[in-house]
DNA sequence: AATTTTCTCTTGCATTTTGCAAGAAACAAA
DNA sequence: TTTGTTTCTTGCAAAATGCAAGAGAAAATT
C-alpha cells in the first residue's frame, strides 16, 4: 500500500499524478469507449499492456475511487471492474485526446465518431457517460 | 536520437505517446497558463522538476513540433521557447485536466479561472490560445 | 473423480527511466 | 580578469517498466 502524494496544489499536476502514463487512461478507454469491463478484456488491446502492469493499474484506480471491482455473478473466479462517477468524470478529457490525436497523428479512428467530437462534443459525452452509468448496473 | 513509435493507431495512445508522462504537459501548463517561456523559469515551479528531465521533455517537445526553441535577441546564452501550432492546441487537454483535478482533489486554483472554464469553456480557451500566439510574436 | 481449461494475477530478472547532486560550457556583467 | 548567469551534461542510485514463466482458484470437460 504505497500512500498517494501529490506534488503540488496544481490541478493539473494532481491529475498527472494520478493519470500521468502511459497506460491508465488506456484501461479508462477500454471502458468507456469499446465496453470492456474484464482483465482479459484490457490484456487483448493492440497497446499490449503487461500482466503485471495492467494488475498494478486496476489496484491504483481502485484505491483512488475511479473504479470497484465485482465478482461476476455465478463466477468467482471472474470479476468486472466498472467506473464510478469520478472515473466517469475522465471522459472529456479522453475525448480531448482523441481529437488532438485524430488532428496529430495517422490513426484509425472511425470518422463518423470523429465528427460526433468535433460538432457535438457536449452531446456525445453525455450519450458516454449515460452508457457507463448503464454497463454499471 | 531515438525514434517515434505509435503503439497503435489509437488516437488517445498516440497522444499518450507523446504526452503520457508526469512532466510534458506541465511544462505545456507553465507556457500557456503561467506565461512562462525560459529553462530557468520551467525549473522554478512547484513540482520541482530535474533539470536533466526538463532539458530531455524540451528537445522531445521539440522534436515533436510542439515547441519552438529561439535565441533570446541579444543573448546569445538565453532562449525563450514557444509553442507551436500543435502545441497550443493541447490547450483543451489542459483544461479539462484542470477540471477534473479541481473536482477531485484539494487544489489552490483560482476561483474566478474555475469559474470562467466551468461556464465559458469555449471562450476561455480561445483566449488563451490568443495570448500564446501573441508571446509567440 | 480426474483432467483440462479459463481467468486473474504473481514472481524473477533484465532493461529503461527517473531522480538527485555535482559540475561543465558558453556567454554576460562587473 | 573575475564573478555571475543560463543552459544543459554526467555519473550513479533508485524506481518503474517490460518480458516470460508460472502459480492458484474455480469452471468445464472427459
Amino acid at each position: 500500500m504505497k500512500s498517494f502524494k501529490q506534488r503540488s496544489a496544481c490541478p493539473i499536476s494532481s491529475s498527472l499524478d494520478v493519470l500521468g502514463d502511459k497506460w491508465t487512461l488506456l484501461i479508462l478507454r477500454d471502458i468507456l469507449f469499446k465496453g470492456k469491463s474484464t482483465y482479459g478484456e484490457f490484456l487483448q488491446s493492440a497497446e499490449k499492456m503487461a500482466t503485471n502492469i495492467l494488475a498494478d493499474r486496476l489496484v491504483n484506480l481502485e484505491a483512488h475511487g475511479m473504479l470497484t471491482k465485482v465478482v461476476a455473478p455465478g463466477k468467482k473466479s471472474k470479476f468486472t471492474y466498472h467506473l464510478t462517477e469520478k472515473g466517469i468524470a475522465t471522459l472529456p478529457i479522453l475525448v480531448e485526446l482523441v481529437l488532438w490525436g485524430a488532428q496529430h497523428f495517422s490513426t484509425d479512428i472511425d470518422v463518423g465518431l470523429l465528427e460526433e467530437f468535433r460538432t457535438g462534443k457536449g452531446v456525445a459525452i453525455e450519450k458516454y457517460k449515460r452508457l457507463a452509468r448503464e454497463t454499471l448496473a
